[in-house]
DNA sequence: AATCCGGGGCC
DNA sequence: GGCCCAGGATT
């Protein structure tokens, strides 16, 4: 959950999904769907997947493995994950470089190459980090220290240089590079997409809803029907064609989502139709159950445009 | 090496 | 409105 994740936003999933998921083997055997309503507003859902994946893998060979090696081949476990988990739950004398730790070792060393190109360089740097005997003993403890002085005293803007424990060692500081590092490239402006979708009901409250595609953005979540989503915007005509039914729809507003690379405008449409038809397209959703569904913040965000008051009953 | 993949907190 | 977050997989 903390790949690129704060524990801010973290914290509540955590606590629902332990409470759910309880064990490595409860994991394993529940439904994929009830994984990904649970990650459902947390984002990068292919994390749900993998954790899902893994969960099933490590119950299948009855335990976790513990080497780095190991725990690399196991889907969704990169590089940094693989190093957190041998060191802090199997104290292997590793350390994870996540961007805490590269923010105190580009500053600590003084790199001025920037990102993501100094990260081979850094990553090198950080695996010397540990000089004294008694932390050597604890990896476990020295990485999640590492974390915490990047957390709140190695901060990306305005370091508290004054209290660290490390200033007296630190290259950056002595150069009065500190708040500098480490340089990153200029990122890639995020261009518009439009698109129009359809919150479309039935006489008992009932909503229309689709899964999206198991590749791309929100893979496998459920959404709204709707257009494509282009660069350029929509006609009320080009529109209608992607409607889930040929009922008046009556515009309730837009919404405005910033993803990864891309801002997305969103055109939500209402509309009622006296019972929905087999279709494969798409399923019936009682109201009561909107909520458990795996609707990413976009789709949450439309619902709560065309049916506030049923947002506002469910709200967390 | 570059691109794709979410969402929110904070300045 | 941009930056950053306990990154990883794919191409």
């Amino acid at each position: 959950m903390l790949q690129q994740t704060t524990v801010t936003a973290v914290r509540s999933y955590y606590a629902r999904f332990l409470a759910r998921f309880p064990t490595i083997t409860t994991l394993a055997a529940a439904p994929r769907d009830d994984v990904l309503a649970l990650w459902a507003g947390l984002g990068y859902y292919s994390r749900a997947r993998n954790l899902h994946a893994c969960a099933q893998i490590v119950a299948a060979r009855g335990g976790f493995p513990k080497s780095v090696g190991e725990l690399r081949a196991l889907p969704g476990i990169g590089e940094y994950t693989s190093r957190a988990v041998a060191a802090i739950a199997f104290n292997e004398p590793v350390v994870p470089v996540d961007g805490n730790v590269e923010r105190v070792t580009a500053r600590v060393f003084a790199i001025e190459e920037a990102l993501p190109g100094a990260r081979p360089a850094i990553a090198r740097a950080a695996a010397t980090l540990n000089t004294d005997p008694e932390a050597q003993a604890r990896p476990s403890a020295f990485a999640q220290a590492l974390f915490d002085l990047g957390a709140t005293i190695c901060t990306p803007r305005n370091p508290a240089c004054g209290i660290c424990p490390w200033q007296d060692g630190c290259a950056a500081r002595k150069a009065g590079l500190a708040a500098e590092l480490p340089r990153r490239a200029k990122r890639m402006a995020k261009p518009p997409r439009y698109g129009v979708c359809f919150v479309l009901r039935d006489q008992k409250g009932n909503f229309w809803l689709t899964r999206r595609p198991e590749t791309g953005l929100l893979a496998g979540m459920t959404a709204f029907p709707g257009t494509p989503w282009r660069a350029t915007r929509w006609t009320v005509e080009e529109a209608a064609r992607h409607a889930p039914s040929t009922v008046d729809f009556e515009l309730v507003g837009d919404v405005v989502h910033v993803f990864t690379h891309l801002t997305l405008h969103l055109s939500v449409y209402r509309g009622i139709i006296n019972t929905f038809g087999q279709n494969s397209d798409g399923f019936a959703c009682h109201p009561d159950n909107v909520m458990r569904q795996a609707l990413p913040s976009v789709m949450r965000k439309c619902l709560r445009l065309a049916a506030p008051d049923l947002c506002k009953e469910t709200e967390q």
